[in-house]
RNA sequence: GGACCUGUAGCUCAGUUGGUUAGAGCAUGCGCUUGAUAAGCGCAGGGUCACUGGUUCAAGUCCAGUCAGGUCCA
């Protein structure tokens, strides 16, 4: 007879292979055709809301690694919320304007149609790709290129968002946002005008980034830093009233000295006036003043000869100096420059031309000093009307070129001639450094002062800008600070500072990132909102006949209204007049507006605005603004990007919804690192990093998933194959452990069969409290999204406790017990709770495993594992109970050592073949003896034996109770008694006792008849 | 160059308010099993806790500096 057959032996259609990468399209097939996402919100419906607002990508390329990572992290904490019983709606968003998309699209269509473009080349005066963006001296139109953008920004964002939910990502892929929308760019501009009638909206001039061939300015991201040689000059600055003595000042840009309004020292310097012998007789001097700390290197650079120090200067006299230009007819002063005057290059003296440099610009702010950029948009000198002309630049450098063409350009060419005509050159050197450059003509840029929009950041808070305090009228005792109201609290006095003092009032994770966000919002200078572009929602701004700019909160209002109905191109396509009659509101007593704005607004200003345009705006998604979910209507409970967006994404939403509503638009901000190759190097096409959609293809979304969840996201996180292969065994293991507990519960039904956990076997009991504390550890550490902690607890417990524990010992009594033994029935009432569990925990990680295992659980207490909702149970052993199961481990990792000593000596091959004797006084043996079936079973061995030698042999003296055990047991391990039972595989005396089944032990034999006795009974 | 972050076995992570010979899983090696089998079990090896100084009776843990890597800025 084949007893095989007669052995409860696994079953399961759950495969061991996971093949995810042809199963998980089927899944995903499947979810979309039974509408999970929908489902999930409408079984949600009621529940207390958790809002994740997505950060938008920008809908341009397919999707990298850090789109992944993003969007898996973003997805496990919605899938995690959910899981919980909250209704955690996800509406995932494209950021859709900018420059790349321009930039791409007028190449394309300037490639595409050389012919119908009329013929008119620019003259850029250089080697400049014909396809460089020359905007708005383009030959393309506006409405044309905004067409073109948004069809391609379409294209991009079918592209993602299959990618995205190949990823297994969940959420209303159906209606995302974006920020191309009418709805959303009309929100925008509601917003706009909030910020605009508070008074934070003001036209200034600011030094940009300007590309001289291509016509424009540039945005940080059009920039890119290269190696250039510059020409690194020192400069006689006549001090006035003291006859040949000279500041030295340091330039590596010789044609911003026309621009040059004052000098920058270093107050905590200290400074030298040196005696500079002009013959070897001494007869003539000149006197320079230097940094002291930088004498050595500018007297040898210069070679200067028996020079003498005359004394040194402090802040304080240099504060008094004035000085006259080198060659313009003006005078100017020293200020200190602490931030940006080094000591380590240079002179100790830096030139300031506020119109031409950053810093130069922030100290001729702070002195009153015109923003003043004598270079036009060829980039030539040019005169302005910042000063009269009489005291700008000699005619000669009226129309110089800064371009440099070969190294050179006419406009440092005629300045340095300017210079050594009036013998104020000193030194001149060549200079290599990292420039900014154009990313398309690859030139220099400048930095040029240009009339731009800014939202004002520092200035003090008018009337105006005093806003409600949003939180005022909620007693809120869920909002965990008191409200930072201009009028609860001490008044704030610039925008800035309430901006942090508002910082305060969110949860940063990790808490590091309240200095990133702090640091980005103390260090930025006022916010500059215009661009150049056609991409983009419009700067709703007019100008009247005399050019002075119009802007208005009501006008902004109205073009809102009209944006919303017809779409932003209606600002392009419309004249300014027909604008103007639209827009203007009937009581309008200001100037009229002859022109309207052509500029857009910055990209930054979009994505910002998804407070409103979408938390505030969907219903979904909306705050109560009660203390139900004490969220402000425009308030999400998280935003989750990378910790790059400090400076980006979440400093604008926040200085935008706090400007336009009071308020941060977060409760809570989580950011994340980068991925990182092997050599921790960050991962970039360009090195020919795999891509992420063939990461997704060799592996599979679920162990891209797991990759994710397996490391600690606050830093870098390493991908590479070896990383991979490794995380594709961990899943291999977590698929095995589901595979198991289903496998085994093939026939049960827990609604028949589960016992209740008071007649569980011990056993069951103490794994299903080992489980308890799992799942409350697993629940911590989600709660505090550390999910790298979910990662290591579940695998170490699929690896410890079940697999080489609980699966390996509670085999045989699922085997080989008869079906509806209580001990059976009891096993599989704990591995049906801890399967359920199971794939519930992993969930929010291994997305489609999850779900397939869920299927093929008897008794499912929901459609889809997404569906369901988990409530960590406690279950609690008895003191006595822990104490004895403690004391039966104790002695297992002892005989475990003994058995392999025996299998080293080749006694024994597996456990079963050995029979296990303790040895020690009774005092100790007692409690093994009490629980002498389980040790066995611990063990995996086929008979237990006990021998008790007298207590005073080895007496263990005054040791309490607890101590006890496997140290003063002796384990002996032979060979078993008897024989090996043919269907158990134990080795039983009894074998051969019954004449019907002589291969059997005497407990296969009970099991066999019995389940003849059943099977008859059922037929 | 500046600000911030990271640095514990080959890999991923633990390491509670500083307190005995620094832990776990995976991987590796050697065995066992072949009724979870492209599975399972056991045992073993493997760490100057990045480096250097300091505080302390005691430092992976606190302080300072250095190095390497990253992010953001220049």
């Amino acid at each position: 007879m084949d007893y095989k057959n007669t052995l409860n032996l696994p079953r399961t259609d759950f495969a061991m292979k996971a093949d995810l990468v042809k199963r998980e399209p089927a899944r995903l097939a499947q979810w979309e055709a039974t509408r999970l996402y929908e489902r999930i919100q409408a079984a949600r419906d009621g529940a207390p809301t958790f809002v994740l607002h997505d950060g938008p990508p920008f809908a341009n390329g397919e999707i990298h690694l850090g789109h992944v990572l993003n969007k898996i992290l973003k997805d496990i904490v919605i899938k995690h919320k959910t899981l919980r019983g909250f209704r955690a709606p996800y509406v995932p968003g494209w950021d859709c304007h900018g420059l790349p998309i321009e930039f791409k699209v007028t190449q394309e269509m300037r490639n595409e149609k050389p012919s119908e473009r009329g013929e008119k080349m620019p003259d850029t005066g250089s080697q400049i790709p014909a396809s460089g963006i020359r905007h708005p001296a383009s030959d393309l139109s506006p409405a044309a290129i905004r067409n073109a953008c948004a069809a391609y920004a379409r294209k991009f964002i079918a592209i993602q968002r299959d990618q995205f939910k190949r990823l297994g990502v969940l959420g209303d892929w159906d209606n995302p946002y974006l920020t191309l929308t009418k709805e959303y760019e009309a929100e925008e501009l509601r917003l706009f005008a909030n910020i605009v009638e508070k008074g934070f909206v003001y036209r200034g001039k600011k030094p940009v980034y300007w590309s001289i061939p291509c016509r424009t300015a540039l945005a940080e991201a059009e920039v890119e830093y290269q190696d250039h040689v510059s020409q690194s000059i020192f400069v006689k600055f006549p001090v006035l009233g003291h006859a040949n003595t000279f500041i030295l000042i340091w330039t590596t840009t010789p044609w911003t000295l026309p621009a040059n309004l004052a000098v920058a020292y270093n107050s905590r310097f200290s400074y030298s006036l040196v005696r500079v012998p002009l013959d070897p007789d001494g007869e003539r001097s000149e006197d320079y003043i230097v940094s002291t700390m930088l004498l050595g290197t500018v007297a040898a650079k210069c070679g200067w000869q028996n020079y003498q120090i005359d004394r040194s200067l402090e802040a304080g006299h240099l504060s008094q100096i004035e000085y006259q230009h080198p060659f313009c007819a003006r005078t100017g002063r020293l200020f200190a420059g602490d931030d940006f005057v080094t000591n380590d290059t240079g002179t100790g003296f830096v030139h300031i031309a506020p119109g031409h440099g950053l810093e130069d610009y922030g100290l001729g702010l702070r002195q009153g000093l015109p923003i003043y950029s004598p270079v036009n948009d060829d980039g030539r000198f040019a005169y302005t009307d910042d000063l009269p002309r009489e005291r700008q630049m000699p005619a000669e450098l009226i129309g110089k070129s800064i371009l440099e063409k070969h190294g050179k350009s006419e406009a440092n060419e005629a300045v340095l001639h300017e210079l050594r005509t009036r013998q104020a050159l000193l030194h001149q050197e060549n200079y290599r450094h990292s420039y900014p450059h154009c990313w398309r003509s690859k030139t220099p840029v400048i930095f040029r002062a240009m009339d731009q929009w800014f939202v004002k950041i520092d200035q003090e808070l008018d009337a105006r800008s005093q806003m409600p305090d949003p939180r005022a009228g909620h007693p809120a005792p869920d909002i965990r600070h008191p409200a930072p109201g201009i009028e609860h609290s001490t008044p704030a006095k610039s925008f800035r500072q309430l901006a942090i003092a508002e910082i305060d009032h969110v949860t940063w994770i990790p808490d590091w990132g309240i200095n990133r966000i702090k640091g980005a919002v103390e260090s930025r200078p006022d916010w500059c909102i215009s661009r150049q572009r056609s991409w983009g929602v419009p700067l709703p701004a007019f100008y009247d006949a005399a050019g002075q700019p119009i802007l208005d909160a009501r006008v902004v209002r109205k073009v809102a209204d009209l944006v919303e109905q017809h779409g932003s191109n209606i600002w392009f396509e419309k004249t300014a007049a027909e604008l103007w009659t639209l827009v203007r509101p009937a009581d309008w007593s200001g100037p009229e507006a002859t022109a309207k704005s052509a500029d857009t607004l910055d990209v930054w200003i979009d994505s910002g605005s998804s407070s409103h345009a979408v938390t505030q705006r969907r219903a979904e998604l909306r705050g109560s603004g009660s203390n139900a979910d004490g969220r402000l209507p425009f308030q999400a409970d998280l935003y989750l990007e990378g910790s790059d967006q400090h400076r980006g994404w979440f400093q604008s939403s926040l200085l935008l919804a706090l400007a336009g509503s009071g308020a941060a638009p977060f409760k809570t901000v989580l950011t994340h690192g980068f991925v990182v190759n092997d050599a921790g190097e960050k991962e970039a096409k360009s090195r020919g990093s795999k891509s992420a959609t063939l990461w997704v293809n060799d592996f599979g979304a679920d162990v891209l998933r797991l990759w994710v969840a397996s490391q600690d996201y606050r830093g870098d996180m390493v991908l590479s194959e070896a990383r991979m292969l490794k995380v594709a065994e961990a899943y291999r293991l977590l698929r095995n452990t589901l595979r198991y507990q289903l496998s085994n519960l093939y026939d049960f039904d827990p609604a028949k069969h589960a016992v209740p956990d008071d007649q569980l076997t011990g056993l069951d009991r103490w794994i299903l409290s080992e489980f308890a504390r799992l799942e409350a550890d697993v629940a911590r550490a989600y709660d505090t999204c550390e999910f790298h902690l979910v990662y290591q607890k579940l695998s170490q417990f699929a690896a410890v406790e079940l697999s080489s524990v609980y699966h390996d010992v509670v085999k045989d009594r699922l085997y080989t017990d008869p079906v509806n033994s209580p001990r059976r029935r009891s096993t599989q009432t704990a591995l049906h709770r801890m399967v359920v569990s199971l794939c519930q925990m992993l969930s929010p990680i291994l997305a489609f495993t999850a779900d397939e295992a869920w299927e093929f659980i008897p008794g499912k207490p929901a459609d889809s594992v997404h569906l369901s909702s988990w409530q960590p149970q406690g279950f609690n052993l008895t003191e006595g109970e822990r104490e004895s199961w403690s004391k039966l481990f104790s002695l297992r990792r002892k005989a475990l050592g003994e058995l392999e000593a025996a299998r080293q000596t080749k006694s024994i091959g597996k456990a079963l073949e050995a029979k296990a004797t303790l040895q020690g006084t009774c005092e100790i043996l007692g409690p093994f003896r009490n629980h002498s079936e389980v040790l066995r079973e611990l063990l995996n061995v086929s008979q237990l034996d006990f021998e008790a030698h007298a207590d005073a042999a080895s007496s263990p003296g005054d040791s309490s109770p607890a101590d006890l055990f496997a140290e003063d047991v002796v384990v002996r391990v032979d060979k078993a008694d008897g024989q090996k039972c043919e269907r158990c595989w134990h080795w039983e005396t009894t074998v051969g006792q019954n004449a019907q089944h002589p291969t059997l032990c005497a407990r296969c034999v009970a099991a066999v008849s019995e389940q003849a006795k059943e099977s008859a009974a059922d037929a």
